[in-house]
RNA sequence: GCGCCCGUAGCUCAACUGGAUAGAGCACCGGCCUUCUAAGCCGGAUGUUGCAGGUUCAAGUCCUGCCGGGCGCGCCA
């Protein structure tokens, strides 16, 4: 159920029916053909530029190409006007029975409206968050997390396999001041002052709780050990004390990733090595040093010849440094390793979502994917910009280094996770967002959140109302599709059914360009439509939804209040938000 | 210095992968509640899409060069 893909399926006919009548030359390809709502809804329902994109190739006058579609369109079935206009546009208006049985498909296809088989199955892997676990998550994660979240729930609701996939950063230098900073924490919950945390070290107070809950499981025990004896253990407690903290989190945000990767044991296991062997056997490694970066300061570089990977072929800007000069691998080499697992895991397709600070690094992990999928694999990053955080139109004060920063969590307490997955999907990934904790919590039509859940809320109003009025009404969709929608007439019931039968059409542009955020202004835009309609029925009262003397229209625009709310909820759920059925 | 991202109405942002006269909200002005939620709706103004070229029937969108802002730039992750 698509509408204007078989809109574009009629146009489609019609052109092959004049290349086989010899209006058209034959082996034309129709693929830039677009059939679609016009931006202004005076040039009609649906608009088409196919006499403008073949005029060339059919070495024809646009004009004289568009007056032979247009006469074929003119005998399709629901086509009600065709004008040609501008360059060579060719508008159609359709009869409100075309409408009205695209209704009756909404409420048939129920709450399965708007997916598709486009992806066909093919498997794609989606990795976000991805933090380190050296502290919980903030409002900055959250974006990260949401629009991941989304990406992977707009693919699956066109088709795609999707797995959804966090890499957990536990190897490196990071992880042993994690491990230090939790230490410090350790003998302090066993009595020492340990005065001001030194620098280079993790401040966070949450680290207390790490510290205090090793004391309370071993004892006194690791005081009196070397630091090599007590780091492993108190790393690895400080690490899973994190993440199990990052999944709650993750999970009072509504996020459940089906894979969770560790570098750590992806590094035991040899990935890095293979990765190089990989490479070395593409003769993609070589030893090297390389130039300092101009117009930048770095008062402790000194040439040092290390292992290169060969990244300016694949269209890096330099060879990648492999090794570190301690003897182990870098973080891009284990990175290398986790791209190769997912792909071998079945993932031609990846999608990394990563934070702006990340953005450098884009380049040399699609290299790194290239040379080592030999082309195969392909990966698409999503760049998140920053969180501006807000109270009242104020920043709020945070600082990482001074430990002052707010959490998801703090957020997700005062919003609620609804609010905050929403807001993070009303801008693109890679603009930067405001996200006003006092703003996101009013109710009026500068927020979204409110204003598409008043729509939805509205319409469950009517519905509740009308099952007390009239008992005897089965509500059920499917039931619904087959009561006499021909009394929809009025151009604002209209209106309303072509914005819902646009749904399907923009799942599936949101899921092509990995871009969640139309959702949010589709639903934005519906909300608005419907709300007009509502109160249309203030001020003129044969527009109302329940008329009382009229049992066939009421339940023909039930029917039309039954398929917005469907829509409405159907796309809230792609972002993981729950429709309310009352505002309080 | 180099690379990536961004630049649209006074403010915050859209613009359906190149379509027609660039649209919403906020703010400002004026209307609409004995009736399904007025937490809403209707009407009114606003633009050299940072600048200059180029490609195209058609450019906010693609290409080139500038200007302005953000992020990043060997052995952190």
């Amino acid at each position: 159920m698509n509408p204007f893909k078989d809109l574009k399926a009629v146009v489609v006919t019609a052109l092959e029916d004049m290349a086989r009548d010899g209006a058209l030359p034959a082996g034309l390809d129709f693929e830039r053909v677009g059939v679609d709502p016009p931006r202004d809804a005076a040039h009609g329902d649906v608009a088409t530029n196919a006499a403008m994109v073949l005029a060339k190739p059919a070495a024809m006058k646009p004009r004289d190409l568009a007056e032979g579609l247009a006469a074929r369109l003119r005998e399709a079935a629901h086509v009600q006007v065709v004008e040609i206009a501008g360059p060579g546009f060719i508008n159609l208006r359709l009869d409100p029975a075309y409408w009205q049985g695209c209704l009756a498909g909404i409420l048939r296809a129920g709450t399965s409206y708007g997916r598709s088989d486009l992806g066909a199955g093919q498997p794609v892997n989606v990795e976000y968050v991805s933090a380190n676990p050296t502290g919980p998550l903030t409002v900055a994660h959250a974006r990260g997390a949401v629009v991941g979240d989304a990406v992977a729930s707009v693919l699956a609701a066109v088709g795609y396999k999707v797995t959804r996939e966090y890499y957990i950063n536990d190897a490196g230098t990071q992880v042993d001041v994690l491990a230090r900073s939790a230490y410090l924490r350790y003998r302090e919950a066993l009595g020492e002052t340990i005065g001001e945390i030194p620098s280079g070290y993790y401040p966070g107070e949450y680290l207390k709780d790490v510290g205090a809950a090793l004391a309370a499981r071993d004892g006194d025990k690791w005081l009196v050990t070397e630091e090599e004896a007590w780091l492993p253990v108190v790393r690895r407690f400080a690490i899973d004390t994190l993440m199990t903290r990052v999944r709650e989190d993750l999970a009072a945000l509504g996020v459940r990733q089906d894979v969770f990767t560790s570098e750590a044991s992806l590094v035991e296991a040899g990935g890095s090595d293979a990765v190089v062997r990989t490479l070395e056997a593409r003769d993609l490694v070589y030893t090297g040093t390389l130039e300092p970066p101009k117009g930048k300061v770095l008062d402790d570089w000194e040439p040092r010849p290390q292992m290169l990977f060969r990244a300016t072929r694949f269209g890096d800007d330099v060879d990648r440094p492999l090794r570190k000069s301690d003897g182990t691998w870098t973080y891009f080499t284990a990175d290398m390793a986790n791209h190769l697992d997912k792909y071998r895991r079945g993932g031609e397709v990846m999608i990394d979502v990563w934070g702006a600070d990340h953005g450098g690094y884009v380049k040399r992990m699609k290299a790194a994917v290239e040379a080592l999928t030999e082309g195969k694999g392909h990966l698409e990053v999503l760049i998140c910009q920053m969180v501006k955080l807000l109270r009242d139109g104020e920043p709020v004060k945070m600082s990482k280094r001074a430990g002052t920063f707010v959490t998801l969590r703090e957020v997700i307490d005062e919003v609620g996770k609804d609010v905050v997955r929403f807001i993070m999907l009303t801008r693109k990934n890679d603009a930067p967002l405001e996200f006003d904790l006092t703003k996101v919590m009013e109710q009026s039509r500068d927020n979204p959140v409110f204003y598409v859940q008043y729509a939805h809320a509205r319409a469950r109003s009517v519905l509740r109302l009308a099952a007390t009025e009239l008992p005897d009404l089965d509500q059920a969709p499917a039931a619904l599709a087959t009561v006499p929608l021909a009394r929809l007439t009025d151009s604002t019931e209209l209106g309303l059914i072509k914005h819902l039968s646009l749904w399907p059409r923009l799942l599936e542009g949101a899921a092509e360009a990995y871009e969640p955020h139309r959702v949010a202004f589709y639903l934005y835009d519906l909300a608005a439509a419907f709300h007009g309609l509502w109160t249309k029925g203030k001020d003129e009262a044969r527009l109302r939804f329940l008329v009382a003397d009229d049992a066939e229209v009421t339940a023909a625009r039930l029917a039309l209040v039954q398929g917005t709310a469907l829509v409405i909820a159907a796309g809230l759920s792609i972002f993981g938000v729950e429709p309310v059925e009352e505002m309080r």
